[in-house]
RNA sequence: GCGCCCGUAGCUCAGCUGGAUAGAGCGUCGGACUUCUAAUCCGAGGGUCGCAGGUUCGAAUCCUGCCGGGCGCGCCA
């Protein structure tokens, strides 16, 4: 049991012989130290229902209150009615035991009933490069799964191929006209269709590859013949960049699967049998306002073609039939208009709340103080490999996810490929490296589990003290971070804890401070902070996997020159 | 015009299921420093939380209205 919980079963029972049971106990670490280490609100919100002042609610339970039972060294009556509470020492030491016996798993949770979930993100046209926007989904789409597995949950990563609609039309009559070009002939590229350097490339690849099957081919079959090689071609592209980012699919759903599985007519008859289609104007619409759309959507065209309405409801709908519990998909911030027609149609096919979208806002990188936009290869954007071949997979990610994904940020690539600690990843990766030099220095083998007693008693200056609680937060904080779907509470925690394992290593320096260091020449004191350490290096590591980046044992000098 | 997101320190951003004196990093300023290999460390200054109302014992946080920025509003995908 930890701390919190063996004190919120305390409150929990004087709470109930007051007659004031069920009340929402809320228990936060308060911002300033001052007011301990747990306090609670409690005797603010019963006392109403007491009809007693808050103070005098809270001494009552103060004075009811089995402190040693629930760890706790002291508690207090402070401000409105807060009650504060300081843990003892054997709790504090009790929180950094279970860290080290945890290790790997320290910060994961197991539910009773795992959920699946599937999580569907950059789903990107096969059309061409990814570039800097679909790192960005990429990165938080990966770093949300990682959390729910974290949190117990049955992950499964799905890229959505849109292999079937007029995108790849326009793609493939690209490919032709280039391939044309090649072959002589003035054929300029369609105005809708593709104008990036690489389609070039493609015609010349394709013209290669296909050779012989081209020269004979009619106009239609040689579209049919560029369609499929390029989107081939740019899937195992996008999917190689993507490894190389550290991000790998579970599974690449295509768009003509719904097709090819009758999903389409499935759909449409579901929709059909529950009386929520209808015919108007000469189209078939689809009554999605009945669900909170703020109008009814088209469903077949006049000309009888399906709008993309229709492909994407029935591939969430078969996702639900796959078995998930809940699907969460990543969109970029100019789909967010499409987000309520979706639920609505979903709705409509008795899945609410099945979909649950996360909007990722637009990137901007900033270079030199100057924002970048032009690519040499793409043309009109950087791709997301030029960026993590600049950067460093582990930097772009961390920077990516460092901010909530629903708000425009600004990626500084002078700060990006800075080395220092300025660099937040660097900052945290030096930690952890650092932590592993001491266990270097001090001939201990990190890898090795922890049993036994320690002196932990010996851990008493205030910085000591402060890490263990630090070290303690980490599984509520992975929790609330899964909870939230938000990743950059993990980066914020990681740097808080970083920042504060470093000021106690620095203030060790042997120098200067050498009753402080780690590696002190009592025995016991020595073991008992390369404890801390350790259980540092074990909450760092773990939040850098959470992210998806590697906790390096030591950090390469940089090349001169 | 309507909808969604955003507006917090010079800059980039946390904090937003209401809680005590609003935080971090960078930059600035002032001191140290050559190691437990570690590309430095310590400290300081810096805010009408866009504006105005409202709800509440208590609002950066919730509600309403403005102002400003971004995106979206097709029988396009």
């Amino acid at each position: 049991m930890s701390d919190v919980e063996r004190l919120r079963s305390a409150l929990s029972a004087v709470l109930d012989e007051l007659g004031i049971a069920g009340v929402d106990i809320q228990l936060e670490r308060p911002r300033n130290p001052e007011h301990g280490d747990w306090s609670t609100n409690v005797a603010m919100v019963s006392a109403g229902r007491l009809r007693k002042p808050p103070r005098e609610v809270a001494a009552e339970i103060l004075d009811r209150l089995d402190l040693g039972g629930a760890g706790v060294r002291e508690a207090e009556v402070a401000g409105p009615g807060f009650i504060n509470f300081r843990l003892t020492s054997a709790q504090l030491q009790a929180l950094l035991k279970r860290i080290l016996e945890e290790d790997e798993a320290y910060g994961r949770r197991e539910p009773e009933s795992p959920e699946r979930v599937v999580v569907e993100f950059v789903s990107a046209n096969p059309t061409g490069p990814l570039h800097v926007a679909h790192g960005r989904g990429a990165a938080l789409g990966d770093g949300i799964a990682r959390l729910l597995e974290w949190t117990g949950q049955v992950v499964h990563r799905e890229f959505y191929v849109n292999d079937a609609g007029v995108q790849i039309d326009r793609l493939a009559a690209s490919v032709d006209a280039r391939w044309r070009q090649l072959q002589g002939e003035n054929a300029p590229i369609p105005e809708s269709g593709y104008h990036g350097d690489y389609v070039g490339g493609l015609a010349r690849e394709a013209d290669e590859e296909l050779a012989d099957r081209l020269v004979d081919a009619s106009d239609p079959d040689r579209l049919d013949l560029f369609r499929e090689w390029a989107v081939e071609r740019l899937k195992a592209d996008q999917d190689r960049d993507l490894r190389d980012f550290g991000v790998a699919f579970d599974e690449w759903y295509p768009e003509s699967r719904v097709y090819e599985e009758g999903l389409i007519q499935e759909t449409l008859a579901d929709l059909t049998g529950r009386d929520l289609v209808y015919e108007a104007d000469g189209a078939t619409w689809l009554r999605t306002t009945t669900f909170g759309d703020d109008k009814d959507r088209v469903l077949v065209k006049q000309d009888g073609t399906y709008t993309y309405l229709v492909p994407d409801i029935a591939y969430h709908r078969e996702k639900a039939r796959r078995g998930y519990d809940l699907a969460i998909n990543v969109w970029g911030a100019d789909h967010h208009g499409y987000v309520p027609r979706m639920q609505a149609a979903l709705a409509a096919l008795g899945l609410e709340d099945f979909l649950v979208v996360e909007i990722v806002q637009m990137v901007r990188i900033l270079r030199g103080g100057q924002e970048a936009k032009l690519s040499k290869r793409a043309g009109d954007f950087i791709t997301l490999r030029e960026l993590f071949e600049e950067t460093g997979t582990d930097v772009a990610r961390y920077f990516f996810l460092m901010r909530r994904g629903d708000t425009q940020m600004l990626f500084d690539l002078d700060l990006a490929l800075d080395h220092s600690e300025k660099n937040p990843v660097f900052k945290v990766q030096y930690a952890h490296a650092r932590m592993m030099s001491i266990f270097r220095k001090g001939g201990v083998e990190p890898a090795q589990r922890w049993s036994g007693e320690l002196p932990l008693d010996r851990l008493e200056t205030d910085d000591e003290q402060d890490l263990v609680k630090q070290l303690a937060r980490f599984p509520e904080v992975v929790r609330r971070a899964a909870a939230g779907r938000a990743p950059h509470l993990v980066c914020d925690y990681l740097e808080e804890t970083a920042g504060m394992a470093n000021g106690w290593y620095h203030s060790g320096n042997p120098s200067r401070n050498p009753e402080l260091a780690v590696l002190a020449d009592d025995p016991d004191l020595r073991e008992a902070r390369l404890a801390l350490a350790r259980g540092v290096r074990i909450v760092l590591r773990n939040g850098l996997r959470v992210l998806g980046l590697t906790a390096p044992d030591r950090m390469e000098r940089e090349e001169q020159g």
